[in-house]
DNA sequence: CTTCTATAGTTACGATTGAAACCAAAAGTC
DNA sequence: GACTTTTGGTTTCAATCGTAACTATAGAAG
């Protein structure tokens, strides 16, 4: 005893907090894109990035959806075997990879937006216009530092 | 085009920058217990619902920790191997485990916990008491409707 | 008592993941 | 134009993870 109030509590340790926040919000759209659809996180956001008219390299995929290649190559060459995404090579550069969602993944995708709307929606639902911007510019202000602190120890460390 | 106003984003879909955000905090609590305490997120959750006092069974470990029994039962493991946990057998339900950390265990333990609230206090840094409390008052908020929305397809699905 | 169910925890196994090695094409360098 | 380095992407292999099956004990029902 006698250092009793710094007793440490996991559940209002603040990053773990975060941590089960943001399950709980990933669970409520897997939902719609995993239960419903069948498609993983890495698949989904490769989707939602290609969109219906956008004509990416796997590369451009990586910069946009911070995943990595190797879990984009592995949504790709699923969503392909799927008939969602074709791909084709880059006349220009024979390295690169010219990806686009085929007419059946673009009718999956127009399918599936309404609903992962809805459901952002309805997570939003009560907060206004200004919370939702306050909590923008928390989550914006907190990863700020998140990535001082790791970029700080991969230089000193 | 026609429709351009509703063209999907990734990057500004709230679900998304909700995980990207939480990853960021999580990359940089992990500088500490995994990096340089070569812990899981099991492993040092599992030591801090113990802490330096707690004597507990893998199931109430399981309930204060957002983990599954599987999680719980290999992080008991693995602590254990590395001489940070002892466990002993609850004598009057001997399906029961009784849980504690080492003395090492503790030494450790006592030697993180500064370093992790540390990071918290960094992550934190630029908000006022009432912007965490708002911080606190959204994630609760959110949560409890991507719990409802869980639940609603769970049942009705 | 015997049987049936429920609980605590572990184990086995397939699926997923991440890091590193790898391959192929392009772009500099001399 | 041979050489080295960089870039785009894939593959491999081991480690991790989740689900389901399993073991052991306890408790409830008859």
């Amino acid at each position: 005893m006698g250092h009793n109030a710094m007793v440490f509590e996991l559940g209002t340790f603040f990053p773990y907090r975060v941590r089960k926040f943001a399950t709980t919000v990933s669970e409520a759209l897997q939902q719609i894109y995993s239960v419903e659809y069948g498609l993983t996180t890495s698949e989904w956001r490769t989707m939602a990035i290609l969109g219906t008219k956008n004509i990416l390299s796997a590369s451009e995929i990586v910069e946009r959806s911070s995943m990595d290649k190797v879990n984009v190559s592995r949504a790709v060459q699923s969503l392909r075997s799927r008939g969602y995404l074709k791909r084709d090579i880059d006349g220009d550069d024979r390295r690169k990879s010219v990806l686009r969602l085929t007419d059946e993944g673009i009718r999956v995708f127009d399918d599936l937006i309404p609903k992962v709307r809805a459901v952002e929606e309805r997570l939003l639902k009560d907060l206004s216009e200004s919370d939702l911007l306050i909590m923008m510019d928390l989550m914006e202000r907190i990863s700020q530092r998140a990535e001082e602190l790791v970029k700080q120890r991969e230089t000193s460390g």
